[in-house]
Formats: C-alpha cells, structure tokens, sequence
DNA sequence: TTAGGGTTAG
C-alpha cells in the first residue's frame, strides 16, 4: 500500500477549503489527521482550525483549539477574540485582547465591533480613542464598528459622520453602508437616502439591500421594489438579505398577491428554506391575510427553525388567534348570564390558544424564548382574554427565564388586565412599575377604559397622555368621541378646540381592497369612488336586510350632536363609514362565495363591526377585515375575535 | 483574521 506524506501545503489548501464552505465533518477529519501526522506544528494551521470551529458555530472546540496553540501569535488571539464577539460575550474577548502583547489593528477592529453588537457604545468608543491616542491606523472596518455602536444615538452617529467625512473613510463602502443603514434605523430615512445618493458609483450589494429594506422600515414599499428590480437592472448579485429585505416591501404595501407571486420565484429556486426568508413569507402572510394555514407550511419546509421563526410564527398566531368555538360559546353563555363586562371566563376555563400551545412546543424543543417571544405571548394572551395565563408567563419569564419585563410587557400586562374589565387593576399596575410606563402604558389602558365606557379612567390615561405627547392625536380624538357618545358635548368640544389650538391633525380614516390588482381607497362619506352611487345603494339595502336579521345600529358612534342631525341622518352617516364602503364595494366586485378583504388604517368602529357580523350572515361570505390592532374575520354571523378586540 | 445588509413585538 502506498504511503501518502502529507505537507503542510496540503492541509492549508483543505483547510481553506473547508472554513469556506463551513465543511464542519471534513475539517474534523482533517484536524485529527493533522494531530497524528508528522507535520511539524504549524501556527498557521492552528490558528485556521480556530477560525473553522468559530465560523461553525463551535466556540468550546474553537477555544479548545486556541488553548493548544503552542506559539500564538496576534492572528490567533484575534481568531478566538473573533469567536468569542459573534456569540456575544465581549467581556470575555475584552480578557483576551488584555493578554496579547501587540494588538495590531485587526485586533481592536474585532473587540469594536464585538461591543457594538451587542450595543455596548462607551467601551466600543473607548477602544476608538485609544486607537486616536495610540497614533494606530484606522481602516473601514474601524469606523463601520464604531458606527454600529453609536446606533441609537443620532447625535453620536452625526459626530462620526463628521469624522468620516473630513477624514476620507467615506471612501469606503462598509462605512456608508453603515450609515446608511443607522440613520435609517434611528428613524432618519432622508438622510440615509442622502448616504445612498452621494455614494454614486460606490455602491455594493450590502448598500442595495440596506436601501431596499429602509424603504421597507419606513413603509415605503413601493420604493423598496423599485430599488430592487433597479439592482437587479444594474447586474447586482440577488442574495438572501435581498429576497428577505423584499418580502418586508410586500409586507409594508399589504401586497398579497404581489408576496405570493414572490414566493412562487422562492420554491423554484429553493430560497424559500431559508429561516430568515421563511420568517419574511410568515410575517408576510400573517399580516396580509394569507391565514395562518399557509404560515403553518411555510415553517414545516424549514428544516432548522431558529428563534427568530418561531417568534414570527408565534406573533403571527397572536395577530390572527380565533376563539375556538368552545370559548365562544363560553362567552355566549356568559353574556346570558349578564356577566358582559369582564371576559376573564376564557382564562378560567383554561381554553388553549395556538400561540401559546406554539410557545409550549418551542419550549420543548429547547430553544429560550426571548423577550420579544414574551410580548407576542403576552399579547396572545391579551387578544383571549387569558389573564391567568397571562400573569402565569409574566412571572415565568423573569422566574425561569431571568428576562427583566420591560415597559413593552408591562403594556401587554395592562391591556391585558384592561380588556378583562379589571382596569383599577390595570392602574395599580401601571403605579407599580419599576421603570417609566411611558405613553404605552397610559394608552393601553386609555384604550381598555374606552372599551368599557369607563369615563374616569379614560380622562385619567388621557390627561396623562397628552402630557406625554401632546402632538398625538389618538389621546384628543378617543377623548373626544368618548365624550361624544355619551352626550358630554361640551367636554368632546373642548378637547376638540384644545387639539385644533395645539395644531394636532387627525389621522384621517380611511379602508382599501384590493380588486384586479387595483387597490380602492375609501373614506368615510366618499363620493370619489366611480362606483359610489352603486355601492350606496347596495348598502341602503343590505342596511334593510340586515336590520330584519337583528341589527340595531349604535348611534354612540356617529359621534354627532344630537341637536345637529336626528337620528335617521345619523344611521346615513354610519352607513358611510370607510370599512363599510370597502366592504360593499368588494361583496359588489367579486363572485358569489369568494371571501373578501379589507385593510383599515385605524381601528374598526364598533358598530361597523356589529354590522358586518349581520351582512357576513346575510350574503353568506366570508369578509376579513385587517385593522392596526388585529385580523376580524367575519363568518355567518361572527367574528374571530368573538367581539373582545 | 476584523465590517456594513435580512426575519420577530410595541
């Protein structure tokens, strides 16, 4: 048998080889192979089989590997510095970079960036100014780290920018690219657009999908695609942060059908298996109306779902969670027995919701929820009605998981509480809280108090709010109508003047469909729409129908004085509301049975809800209304939400 | 050897 002799030559080539196309297997192979020849000891190689481990994912065998080194050099410190900043443990990196005799400037580089990662700004920008003092050289990687740590905080971001500009590293694309992609997260999309536009021919991939996806952040979908089908013009390569950064465009534009026609191009090329675009196709479909049926297939072709899916997966169940039928009935027989005002009988009676039976398995698949996974757990439990529940993952979360709640849980934990009818309970939460409620707090529970016609505690939450926020016009105009409609005109006339003398706008309301790849937009009383005279007769029947089914109308929420207009006036008024209108105008554009679906900028008006409850019965289809808050989906008679949103 | 880009909540 021939005896092969290895050489250092061949196992740097393999080895390369390996680390590149992360071939864990052969890598291992090669190392024991390497350990038992008699190759002389190679820093080199050693510290490649540490870059190998770390790139897998390896960081005990990486270390294991650096630890045998028997001459480490700067390179191989960086290597395990490297490992130990991508999962997360700077400190430990920081102990590390403190033992290397001459840290070159890979090293610093490495430590910048792992701060900055995880949003540790001072330490990164106190590694930056010993680079400054030390006279060390910089480089494009320096300052795209140092950007990174500065994110949420536009004021160091701008100092920087200043830095890199007046010392040329605005030459370097990562650098732009990293402004580009902090300005535009800190909510500053013009100036990102600026970075984009001066970079001219500087432009790479990473510049494209930051582009494609701030757009997307910044609910400018149409934009996104056209920068997207501009890249592809351009010859760019198309890789996953694009494919994932366009399904975010599809999303903010409510594009259905444009998402499925996307996902089509995914599963031919195979894309579709990816975690990060799977979460896309998720989120796309479970805000989009595509019914959680879908999202359930799209997340079973994932062959290792990661944290992020399975929070999308949860808070896509969250958004469109329906009340099994036991729990209506539940509730029905509830509502019997007169106890309307709380519906914490869902939570006694200990109904499972999918989000959480979701959350359980994901529990038993070891993977550790998050705080984010708790805020679409919560908030699953807010939507239900679960308050034991609830309270019981509130507790486990710190408990079990040691996840401080932030204000964010906090809100979930009032609303929650608010819904129930427990809004005393609500409050004394809100007092209780070890950090700032802020306006999410106060809103929640100004939301719940609206729900339950509680006057005390809405202009309570209010008052707060306007404090908090006096440009927001969701205090004022809640305010407003909930003194409108219980006949407190003055008080709904003064808080009206005190938002028009603040020079607060109203979002103006409005609902769209979308029919033949046309969207038709609607407000409320439109007379714009070529098809108005149709839609408004349709409706003035469907509104005799409907009455003979049992409809009463709820002149609460005409919101109209009643020395104004008499009631007959205020029932037209009603009829006209925006979702309304949609929802006419698609039961008129499409086929007998075919479900339709509307989108609505604000939340849906209680009576419009009582409404299509009645019409869904009487034309026998399925209408699924979107508002900011939830799916409503409307179906003989009843919602999904069983009348608690 | 080191960077910048994607998905989840409110």
């Amino acid at each position: 048998m021939t005896q092969i002799s290895w050489t250092i030559q061949n196992f740097r080539y393999l080895l390369k080889t390996c680390i590149s196309h992360r071939n864990l297997l052969t890598g291992k192979s090669l190392h024991t192979l390497y350990i038992k020849s008699i190759v002389p000891s190679s820093t080199y190689l050693s510290n490649h089989f540490i870059l190998l481990y770390s790139k897998c994912g390896l960081l005990t065998t990486s270390h294991h590997a650096f630890h045998h080194t028997r001459h480490p050099n700067t390179f191989s410190f960086n290597a395990i510095i490297a490992a130990y900043a991508k999962e997360s443990l700077p400190s430990i990196a920081h102990h590390l970079f403190d033992q290397i005799p001459h840290p070159d400037i890979v090293s610093y580089n490495t430590l910048i960036s792992a701060y900055a990662d995880c949003g540790q700004t001072r330490p990164a920008l106190g590694l930056f100014k010993t680079m400054r003092q030390l006279c060390l050289e910089m480089d494009g990687f320096t300052l795209s780290g140092v950007i990174t740590a500065c994110l949420n905080d536009v004021f160091l971001i701008r100092q920087v920018h200043c830095f890199v500009v007046f010392g040329g590293f605005d030459a370097y694309a990562s650098v732009n690219n990293a402004l580009l992609s902090c300005y535009s997260k800190e909510g500053f999309l013009e100036e990102a657009k600026r970075v984009f536009n001066e970079m001219e021919e500087g432009k790479d991939e990473v510049t494209w999908n930051s582009m494609i996806v701030a757009h997307g952040q910044h609910k400018e979908g149409a934009k996104a695609l056209a920068l997207f089908q501009e890249m592809v013009k351009r010859g760019f390569d198309v890789d996953m942060f694009t494919l994932a950064s366009v399904l975010t465009a599809f999303t903010s534009l409510k594009d259905l059908l444009g998402g499925l026609q996307f996902h089509a191009m995914l599963i031919k090329t195979g894309f579709h298996q990816n975690a990060h675009v799977a979460s896309g196709l998720i989120d796309l479909y479970s805000k989009c109306g595509g019914g959680m049926l879908d999202c359930r297939k799209v997340f079973e072709e994932v062959s290792g779902p990661d944290l992020v899916l399975w929070n999308t997966m949860i808070s896509g169940y969250s958004l469109n969670e329906e009340l099994s039928e036991e729990a209506l009935d539940c509730f029905r027989e509830m509502q019997r027995c007169g106890k309307t005002g709380s519906c914490t009988g869902y939570a006694q009676h200990g109904i499972g919701t999918e989000s959480l039976i979701l959350f359980e398995h994901m529990l038993e698949q070891n993977i550790s929820p998050t705080s984010i996974t708790f805020i679409s757990v919560l908030s699953a439990c807010a939507h239900t009605g679960k308050v034991e529940e609830g309270q019981k993952y509130f507790n486990i979360m710190k408990e079990r998981f040691g996840i401080e709640p932030e204000v964010e849980h906090y809100s979930c934990m009032i609303d929650l509480l608010g819904r129930a009818g427990k809004l005393h309970d609500a409050e004394k939460l809100i007092k209780s809280m070890p950090v700032n409620p802020g306006s999410i707090g106060w809103a929640a529970l100004l939301g719940a108090s609206k729900i339950h016609g509680n006057m005390e505690m809405a202009s309570k939450a209010a008052h707060k709010l306007l404090q908090l926020e006096p440009s927001n016009a969701v205090p004022y105009v809640m305010l407003a109508n909930m003194y409108a409609s219980s006949g407190k005109w003055e008080e709904a006339a003064m808080v009206r003047k005190l938002m028009r003398d603040r020079g607060v706008r109203k979002k103006p309301g409005c609902s769209w469909i979308e029919i033949n790849k046309r969207i038709h937009v609607f407000v409320a009383e439109d007379i714009s729409h070529p098809m108005i005279k149709e839609i408004y007769k349709y409706l003035e029947e469907m509104g005799r129908k409907i009455k003979l089914a049992g409809y009463v109308s709820d002149l609460r929420c005409s919101l109209v004085k009643d020395d104004e207009i008499d009631a007959g006036e205020k029932e037209i008024k009603l009829r006209h509301h925006s979702e309304k209108l949609a929802v006419a105008f698609g039961l008129l554009s499409t086929k007998n049975g075919e479900p339709i679906l509307v989108i609505k900028n604000l939340r849906i008006c209680g009576d419009c809800h009582n409404a299509i409850k009645f019409i869904s019965a009487v034309s026998g289809r399925e209408i699924t209304i979107r508002d900011t808050h939830r799916f409503h989906c409307f179906k003989e008679g009843q919602c999904s939400c069983g009348d608690y949103w």
